[in-house]
DNA sequence: CCGTAAACCTGGAAGC
DNA sequence: TGCTTCCAGGTTTACG
């Protein structure tokens, strides 16, 4: 589940079941799961037998687990993982399967294996500790400590367009393409526009709207188009009926009226308001 | 520094 | 009913 509502959806549901759990048995079904954990599979399992899950954290769309040494498990859903506790229905993409003292299989599905764990320990970045991979992740809007105004100087600085920015996760993170439509007709903004040509008061709506819909797409457990993004539970969210940019091609603007469009962009889909959200004159 | 394309994968939907 | 092509909530890398 990609963007930061959907991984927090599954945070909280981590947090709520797992924390103060040991883990008893731990089984790597596909080795790319782990592609990133350098040390391999096997060093993977030995470590983390035996651990106790001490907490959970988010920075964007990475996801931990905390355990009794200080290290971290850091999980990034891709474009298609899940985190599922209880009986997995479809074995078909089990990555990894861990056990827990409790009874409960904590299991990583993951249909396109672009996700994936590693280990790694925590490390202080600007005053907070995530873990080394996570290091050079931007905080996200919903971080208590995002920097509104330091994002909006970044933005300003770069000579480059304002939808590209909102992806960079070392700019903001968190946002992924959905949000990032979303977000840009929130604030009545073509992603399409050089950033650096748009004030400071308009970014700052900008970063307002960003927080705004994450607030309120997590509020609805998520945006689920179909069964790959859900919750712990396997349950999906209801976010997608609210949408107002994102998948709307063709559809009037719930705002004006004009007919949506779509553009491509950065070898993906941008939807847009063509009256709301003017493109830039070339 | 900036932008683009391709790479990593699977599978559902649409087109012929 | 096939078969082909396109598309998808992400990130990284190579290259101009």
């Amino acid at each position: 589940m990609p963007e930061l509502p959907e991984v927090e959806v599954v945070r909280r549901g981590l947090a709520a079941h797992v924390t103060g759990r040991t883990i008893s048995a731990v089984r790597v079904h596909h080795p790319r799961a782990v592609r990133r954990h350098e040390a391999g599979p096997a060093d993977l399992t030995a470590r983390l037998l035996d651990s106790v899950i001490t907490g959970t954290g988010r920075r964007g769309k990475y996801l931990w687990l905390t355990l009794g040494d200080g290290s971290a498990v850091v999980v990034h859903l891709g474009m298609s993982g899940q985190m599922l506790l209880g009986p997995v229905r479809n074995e078909n993409h089990l990555r990894i399967a861990v056990l827990l003292d409790d009874g409960t299989a904590l299991s990583f599905v993951d249909q396109r294996t672009f996700g994936g764990w590693m280990l790694a320990d925590l490390v202080t970045v600007d005053g907070s500790d995530v873990p080394a991979p996570v290091a050079h992740i931007a905080r996200d809007p919903l971080d208590p400590l995002f920097d509104r105004a330091a994002v909006v100087n970044v933005l300003r600085r770069k000579h480059s367009e304002i939808k590209r920015q909102l992806l960079d996760q070392t700019v903001v993170s968190g946002i992924g393409n959905i949000y990032a439509d979303e977000s840009l007709w929130r604030a009545k903004i073509n992603g399409a526009r050089l950033a650096s040509g748009v004030s400071k008061a308009k970014l700052a709506e900008l970063l307002d709207a960003a927080t705004d819909v994450m607030t309120d797409a997590l509020a609805q457990g998520g945006t689920s188009f179909d069964s790959l993004y859900v919750n712990v539970n396997g349950e999906s969210g209801y976010f997608d009926r609210s949408l107002d940019a994102y998948g709307r091609e063709g559809e009037p603007c719930r705002r004006c009226g004009a007919i949506m469009r779509r553009d491509k962009f950065m070898n993906r889909s941008s939807f847009y308001c063509p009256r709301c959200q003017p493109r830039p004159r070339v």
